[in-house]
DNA sequence: GATCATTATGTTATACTATAACAATCACTT
DNA sequence: AAGTGATTGTTATAGTATAACATAATGATC
């Protein structure tokens, strides 16, 4: 959303999203005193393994491998914890999570998802935000939550000539 | 999402609703080649309803009633097809379906969703596009499809006090 | 430190959403 | 009438998420 966030560019150092992600949740739940438990710390690091976003059931397998307990119930509370905390969000059109690189601000998230690579990269919405107002004001409807799913092509999709129909 | 459309304003008369949409679906697979057969009928007339979406599963018992086979995939293949014909909307929010008033040409759909009386109004995206459009360009992201769903308070549950926290 | 209330996790079961696979039937063309 | 493709019936299963209750850990209070 920022400048200096990746993006798309496949290149970047990626452990440094992951640290950088951990380090600041930590921060965030000292301040709001909240707990980032081990499970809430795994979950979160999986998540953040890639950007590409990943279903509950995925993360299932690594917790098991890390002696947690792997029912759904375990990372579905993990995952809301996450959510509330800003830390992740939720893709509906996807059923999956994917890392949010600004938890320290809630916010209106939307997402460009590549059916391709399947990454998901999130977005700033502030003029969608606009005139999503604008249009709800027409109508009288107060805005509470917004979701934002786009799907296409990335641009390294779209340069390597994946673009074939889907 | 034109003037004429009734939006969250309640005291239309929606039969009409209901009549306007099945004769346009039966003029546009005329038109098309694609059969509108009973079972499909049927589902899409129960879609119409009312304005709130409606699960895949709400739908069985009626299907029953009718005496149509009412397992999952015959209601999931009716969808499909309202679906591709532009007749019902997914909410990848909701799991749930609604009717479309506009599916004489492909839109780009997106929703306001009341969270109190779950009713859903399909909102005019042209601005939204634009924005998201630009943002896109930005990062070099080529659009296909987009799915907007925003969350509230709808004009009549604003004003009937509806407006405690979810 | 012991007590207590609160929060978090473990565990089992189940609800909800959607699709796979194959058989039977229907509709249209030849 | 026969053949072809589309549609529907049917059974089974995959995939996603939560309910309910037991146990354990945490943090505040005495
Ligand atoms: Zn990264
Ligand atoms: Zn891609
Ligand atoms: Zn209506
Ligand atoms: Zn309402």
């Amino acid at each position: 959303m920022n400048q200096e966030d990746p993006g798309f560019e496949s290149d970047h150092n990626h452990q440094h999203c992951i640290a950088q992600a951990l380090e600041t949740a930590h921060t965030l739940c000292r301040t709001r005193h909240q707990r980032l438990t081990p499970v809430r710390e795994l979950v979160l690091k999986l998540v953040w393994q890639n950007h590409q976003p990943l279903g509950a059931y995925e993360l299932l397998p690594a917790l098991a491998d890390a002696g947690f307990n792997s029912a759904p119930p375990t990372v579905y509370r993990a995952l809301e914890f996450l959510q509330e905390q800003g830390f992740v969000h939720r893709i509906a059109s996807l059923n999956a999570y994917v890392g949010c690189p600004h938890p320290e601000r809630p916010h209106r998230s939307g997402f460009l998802i590549c059916r391709n690579c399947k990454r998901a990269v999130e977005l700033n919405t502030h003029d969608v935000h606009s005139a999503l107002k604008d249009s709800a004001a027409t109508l009288g409807f107060e805005i509470e939550q917004e979701m934002v799913e786009v799907v296409g092509l990335c641009p390294d999709c779209r340069t390597s000539g994946a673009d074939h129909a889907q």
